[in-house]
DNA sequence: ATAAGAACTTGATAAATGACAAGAAATCAT
DNA sequence: ATGATTTCTTGTCATTTATCAAGTTCTTAT
């Protein structure tokens, strides 16, 4: 049980002493997931905050045709939280499943928040963890809106190759917000040139 | 200058002492806008937090053909903010501008760190202020991609029908995908039934 | 090794939306 | 009030993407 890849996640975000970043994650505790495997249900309420160390998670919806729209894909290192859920105990409307075997670190809300109000160092991480995936999500909003699949395809393809190597064209079809059957053809243009 | 309304939207967050609502917004000062005036704009860093007492407020950003594309409607009251600009000190992606005559109030970073580290109702105000934007915005990419342009139309036109009282169908277009001849003929098509 | 299922591709056709242009209606500045 | 500007609507046609169905390839469980 070595907490170096999530002890070195707190001071990529935010410079803070090595002995308070021990002491910030001092209760989190480790488990491992096979892949396909449910994280976060429909309609629970997520009482952990999970550390994604290894591996891939996806979040999607059940639309009203019972099919499952992909809203995020998350790539190791990272936090992987239902942030309504988890600080305002909502239901969540999303479920959260490993795309790969996975390894997670996870705590309950008593301990962030002890962290959170004892902490300086842990507030302006938390605080900063918001503003980034904040801002990732708007930049995903506004690349939705703005640009067409095509684009959307080669920026993923661009920024997150490794995510090719992973997670499956349906998935990833979803996320981009077409169907496979687009997502293939897009490919096949693509391939042309 | 009544602190009134600012000091309600504290309250109807999340729990606080009058006594420290008026610590939180002591050092908050007022200004007016006039409508289709830029309050934050592109490429520059926003040094303060803003809250909206009255009016509305858009963002948007100009897309490769130097159209603008809405991002976001803001309606009073409502704190409006870039977070990556305004905690991360990084250059704005989108213009904010008002869309009508606009009453606001606002703080600078010096005074809201103070706050998040002082007093720990702030800090729990702040992470919800978070947590709730989060969601809607999560909210806002799950429609987009699920949900087609008629149904983006009624959901707006039912949860937020006064935005149509002071808003022009072109932002609102913009805001919910389409163009502006699309908005025109979906709305036609509705008012047949 | 093999059968079953899932993932991926492809074709034909339909639906949704965009692009452009022109005209009508509303708003604004003087 | 009047002309200028913007907003909104509408027509035609093009583009993008979805839908459905069939076939191929790849994975997985036994």
């Amino acid at each position: 049980m070595c907490k170096l890849i999530l002890n070195n996640y707190f001071h990529s975000l935010f410079p803070i002493q090595k002995e308070i970043v021990e002491k910030i994650t001092e209760s989190f505790c480790d488990f491992t997931l096979n892949k396909n495997t449910i994280l976060i249900n429909k309609d629970t309420i997520s009482i952990k905050t999970y550390f994604l160390q290894k591996g891939y998670v996806r979040s999607y919806i059940l639309n009203e045709n019972n099919e499952e729209v992909t809203t995020n894909i998350y790539s190791a290192p990272c936090f992987v939280n239902d942030f309504l859920s988890f600080f305002k105990k909502q239901p969540t409307k999303e479920i959260y499943k490993t795309i790969t075997d996975c390894y997670f670190w996870e705590t309950d809300l008593e301990n962030v928040q002890a962290n959170f109000h004892n902490i300086a160092e842990f507030r302006e991480f938390s605080r900063l963890l918001f503003v980034i995936n904040y801002s990732k999500l708007n930049d995903r909003l506004i690349e939705m809106v703005s640009q067409k699949a095509e684009t959307r395809y080669l920026n993923l393809l661009n920024h997150q190759p490794h995510i090719f190597q992973q997670v499956s064209l349906k998935i990833i079809a979803s996320y981009l917000g077409v169907t496979d059957s687009t997502l293939s053809r897009i490919r096949k243009e693509i391939s042309k040139i």
